[in-house]
DNA sequence: ATCTTTTTTGTTACCGATAACACTCGCTGG
DNA sequence: CCAGCGAGTGTTATCGGTAACAAAAAAGAT
């Protein structure tokens, strides 16, 4: 099957080499630039030219080549997305969130996974630079040093999903994580939760978590209490929140409420209580974080607080378009997240208003 | 903020305009091709060159323009890869076993979601084609019609993944499907079960779902049973599971077992069970597709097919990269597909060797 | 010391498009 | 009847690299 002669192999790829722009600009009797002209919608090209030119490459099969216009143009029509994990919905969600719009606009996507990891994130931003990308976007806004400087110098759009900050590069759509924490333990503390312990894994490796978890201390610190800390060293899934739970079970005083960095620990805290055959919310009780659609079918949906993923995706998305066509826009959106009361914490204490 | 003087801009773009390999020459003292000789590792240029201009290419900044570069050798380091979705973690766990390889390889990953729609697919690769990828994977082996002639008749490689076919484009690695469902089949009337249903979602989406289904339905047909089918219109989801389950509780006979799609609409239909007060495997039985990592942390683990993604991923990148290197490697690989026993099918029939 | 080799370096042509400008018409208006 | 204009089209330079070949310098052989 494989042709050794070197002649042949020639032979064969000039033969199916792909028509390019001069062919088709030859069938057509015209020259190559109105062939890019009619091609790309540009003005300056009658209509009928136009026509017959565009029928012609559909039934050459010709297909442009974006690498030499891209690099004529000196941009590209893609857009780099950087995300810790694709295991985690969230991510998911709100990458297909943006991508809608992006189609829309005609711009390509490109994914990267940083694993959580800021190095890894700065060596992708340097690879990604070289494609003269139409933009960039990355998760989070907590970078490696010296990448905020060298995306402000190049002259990219830059977007940062997912967390706020007072001084984005240049576009920001996220939540406010220490506000999020800080919601949850009001709720908590209202409640009539006195003895929280939080279940996450090591610092360092997620600093939205530990963002969320300040705002969480902070509530519960205003009611005089203060939150024992489990970490986990795994990743964040559902056996790591399994672990965490039963460290916790261990604790003198038992912790009366387990507060999980996101509704995957927090699924698993939830089966290791069953396991263990403690009651929810009877005998302890369970917050999550993201609002992840398994709480759609659980008997006992998890009390969390429900992130906008797939809005966030699409309000950040359009601000990007925008700022790629040059539209001046809100440099930073920070969005709501709503505390889903949920069945794994106890209804509220009598005299209040009841959960409906 | 924006530079409103024309002049003005075009003196800032020039500042800050990226550093190329002319300039890394000329610091040099050079010719271009030494620079580009040096900064690529390509033979031909001496240590000290070699050195010398690394140095001063790492010190003003030089990043190399890939458009450019690519352009020149008519291909790029980029794999585009096309799955269904990113909501199922499934195909983020192949992507991501993918990925580790394809960095080490040098090679850029680029994502697209078709949404499970082969139309989507065939545009995507058309647009992809225009990149010089160094290769496609797609995902399945039922494409929109003319998109495997197509990329035959380009000289890219191309991966066929997740599922199996005696006539892959270029490399496939994947599973049998019907196969699955034919373990799975017998499985369960080896346990006993006569009044199965299967609850997925509408045919045409999803073909190797349907694959499955057919090889189910063969094995249960060997033993003179029909399967009873139930659709829901909506994604693959735990909700389409839940609503799927309580559709069939409603069947005359009651069915005495429910094959799912997958473990989403499986873990689904085992809450609507227990929302039901039906025990499971009590009083009917569960089985889903893929052994999705939720089973660990379940008290009552799902009766599934573990498949094996993330080997999955490793084993096709690494033929992959092989293929793009043009080594000549198996186009086909068949991965096991184990049936994981789990807990939500009765046990054995006695006489028989209990799960362990 | 001279003639090969081999290594290192430089030159030139192109990759496949696009931007900017130049040209050719056919028509209008003075 | 011809300058003036605008739509439609063509020409030329360029984008930032790389391949292929040519030239120069260093190393080795006789």
């Amino acid at each position: 099957m494989t042709q050794t002669c070197v002649s042949a192999n020639v032979a064969r790829m000039d033969d199916r080499k792909a028509v390019k722009i001069e062919d088709v600009a030859r069938a057509a009797g015209v020259s190559i630039m109105s062939v890019s002209r009619a091609l790309r919608g540009v003005e300056g090209v009658s209509e009928a030219t136009r026509a017959r030119v565009a029928a012609l490459a559909t039934e050459m099969g010709y297909v442009p080549n974006r690498l030499a216009g891209s690099l004529a143009q000196a941009t590209s029509n893609l857009v780099a997305i950087s995300v810790p994990t694709l295991f985690d919905a969230v991510f998911a969600e709100i990458i297909t969130g943006m991508r809608e719009t992006f189609t829309h606009a005609g711009l390509e996507t490109i994914i990267e996974t940083s694993d959580y990891d800021p190095a890894r994130e700065a060596d992708w931003v340097e690879r990604m630079i070289t494609w003269s990308p139409a933009a960039l976007v990355l998760s989070g806004v907590d970078h490696a040093p010296g990448v905020a400087e060298r995306l402000r110098a190049v002259d990219i759009p830059v977007l940062e999903i997912w967390d706020v900050t007072e001084d984005p590069i240049d576009l920001c759509v996220g939540i406010d994580h220490r506000a999020v924490g800080y919601e949850m333990g009001l709720h908590l503390v209202t409640l009539g939760y006195r003895r929280p312990a939080y279940i996450g894994i090591p610092p360092g490796r997620d600093p939205r978590a530990e963002r969320r978890l300040s705002g969480l201390r902070k509530a519960f610190e205003e009611a005089g209490v203060a939150i024992r800390d489990i970490r986990v060293n795994a990743a964040p899934s559902f056996e790591a929140g399994r672990d965490g739970a039963v460290a916790a079970f261990n604790l003198e005083p038992r912790p009366d409420v387990l507060c999980f960095l996101n509704d995957h620990l927090a699924f698993g805290g939830l089966m290791a209580c069953e396991a263990a055959g403690l009651d929810v919310p009877g005998d302890i009780g369970i917050a999550g974080f993201n609002g992840l659609n398994i709480n759609n079918v659980l008997q006992r949906p998890l009390t969390t607080s429900v992130t906008p993923r797939s809005l966030m995706g699409k309000t950040a998305a359009r601000l990007l378009v925008a700022a790629v066509a040059g539209v001046r826009t809100d440099r930073l959106v920070s969005m709501p997240v709503p505390v889903s009361h949920g069945r794994t914490t106890r209804p509220r204490l009598t005299g209040q208003r009841a959960e409906p």
